[in-house]
DNA sequence: TTGAAAGCGTTACCAG
DNA sequence: CTGGTAACGCTTTCAA
């Protein structure tokens, strides 16, 4: 069955009125009242409607946009759709702009700089009317082609240098410091670190954290950062041969400032044997299903998911509308330490 | 900074040459020899791409798909972008239709059909050539319009019944009765099944299953499925409330056929104080954190979500060149159970 | 309150 | 091989 393809214009010679008035019609916006705010008729307005709906009519964006120069559309693009962390963001982008009736094109660039750059190609030519990118690594050229261009973009979760770019970003050194310092106060002194070697700005900032916090503590000189592979399954050798070495020294606890790393870990304590608190006590980072269920709870610093979210899209709205000041054009945000799980205030089975 | 806009007319007009020829250039597919098939002298076609470049020319995709009637973009629609499940299959699916140069739009539902039926609109209005769409609850009507519509589309994950649709499904009769099955051979008689009381088909199959398995065991009578509310909190206090009776009753194992039925048992244990296996054993759905890191590793079925992924829109695409028989309209796939965790096969303490 | 007509940037068609 | 020109469906003046 070939698609159905009715124009407006088969809508204006179905109710005896010309284009124009349909186009009108058909982009009003509801009044509070429930009346449309468009010169027409009432009555006009009603037949039109009325037939569209008869007829299946639906607006082709694609004229539209071609002739408006607008498209009511924004694209985000992040590093990994799989990500739980970058999909609910995605989940919640969507939502808000929903609720404006934009429409959002999400792609995903595989942490790869080359296909970002494909995709940002893409996107443009569907004019999108801005962007929202979570930066993957060496994302730097290919943005700073994007703010050439002049496209409204917003970057979130990794900075990238330049002015022009809108950017919602989560104070990682803040949040490095209330991990470490959650765990000095907890009465422990000998507390390491893992991370990744790849030297994105989010894990930069994280170390930094927690090294203010040894410091602070009069503890800088025990300050240990060991340096994992990103690739899972060497990530996960290296972290368990890491706890074990740490474990035998008399570490008393770690900062794991990522998710995946959280998991090497946990994963470490199941392969050697080893009880969490008990024989290691960790921090860890964004939620999971073990710091859910964990019991005793895992404390994990949490990212304001829902409001990197509506900021970065409210920012973006105001880019496209070139009302964004310099000031509006950083936002800053603070993480969270839960240190109960998500199930932590929850009834227990003592209350049944 | 105002967005730059590069028309193919300048192009053309940069380098002498018509708009035709600039188009043909710009539409060539490289050829294995890595030369450009297009009906255009080489040199021609070598000036124009490089005006292109030194232009920044990018074509407008609202004004190509308005003209050729084709978009070169699918919409995948699921009901929720946060769940891993949809996110990683939206991964995969973008993933392989990128190789082909189709651009995905990906959007989320929230299990609401009058949504769905919205966003619909909004990505016919689009033009997108086609839908992938994990079906929501009560999506049938709203899909059936789209049937009516006549846009090639493939439902996954839950079925829809309509012989327009193309359907790629996971045989979940057959993944309840393997996870029943497994637990039998195990020893185990007293098995039971927590599902939620929603109704969708993926998991009435998965009753099925599991009521079948039982039965050719013998222990048809012992067949007890209980049925919880979808929404998380009162979930959880139900599966908390319904393990500590089975327990009570000498209940040894549970079926808990989706992800976070699995996490709400896991949770139940916690609040419990019991352990897995020790004093229940479980067969879950899906890969989550918990069963990569559990230990005892915890069975699982996982769905072969690559697959689904490339069936899904390969499927899409045969129906769009309308090359697509009743035959391929339907793709049944089996589930796999896994007996150890991601990290199963893994070094472990002991070979370091 | 209504309508005619001029494009938006591209591809398709036909002629050279 | 190359180029002119007519659409595609819509929004947007401008005029009635």
């Amino acid at each position: 069955m070939a698609i159905k393809k009715v124009t407006i214009r088969d809508v204006a010679r179905e109710a005896g009125v010309s284009v124009t008035l349909v186009s009108f019609v058909m982009n009003a916006k509801e009044g509070k009242d429930g009346r449309l705010d468009c010169p027409v008729n009432v009555d006009t307005a009603k037949r039109v409607l009325q037939v569209a709906k008869k007829l299946g009519y639906r607006r082709n964006n694609a004229a539209a946009s071609l002739r408006s120069g607008r498209s009511r559309s924004i694209a985000v693009i992040v590093s990994d759709l799989s990500n739980q962390f970058f999909s609910e963001i995605c989940r919640d982008i969507e939502q808000v702009a929903y609720k404006e009736g934009y429409t959002v094109i999400f792609l995903s660039s595989e942490e790869n700089a080359d296909k970002l750059d494909k995709l940002i190609d893409t996107v443009i030519g569907f004019n999108v009317e801005g962007l929202i990118v979570a930066p993957c690594l060496d994302a730097e050229q290919v943005l700073s082609r994007v703010s050439n261009i002049g496209i409204p973009t917003v970057v979130f979760d990794r900075d990238i240098a330049g002015d022009h770019y809108g950017r919602v970003l989560v104070d990682n050194i803040d949040a490095g410091y209330m991990a470490a310092n959650y765990l000095l106060h907890q009465g422990f002194g000998k507390i390491e670190m893992i991370s990744y070697q790849n030297g994105v700005t989010s894990l930069l900032d994280r170390e930094t954290g927690y090294r203010k916090a040894m410091e602070e503590a009069g503890l800088g000189d025990d300050v240990r950062i060991h340096k994992i592979d990103y690739e899972a399954s060497a990530a996960k050798k290296d972290v368990i041969g890491i706890v074990r070495d740490a474990v035998k020294r008399g570490t008393e606890a770690f900062v794991l400032p990522t998710k995946k790393i959280g998991l090497y870990g946990f994963n470490a304590l199941n392969v050697l044997g080893l009880n969490i608190q008990k024989d290691l006590s960790f921090v860890c980072f964004d939620e999971s299903d073990i710091v859910d269920i964990s019991k005793p709870a895992v404390p994990h610093i949490v990212q304001p998911v829902a409001e990197i979210a509506e900021r970065s899209y409210a920012l973006l709205r105001k880019m496209i509308e070139e009302k964004a000041t310099d000031e509006d054009k950083l936002v800053r945000l603070k993480a969270k330490l839960e240190v109960g799980g998500r199930f932590g205030s929850e009834p227990t089975a003592a209350s049944f």
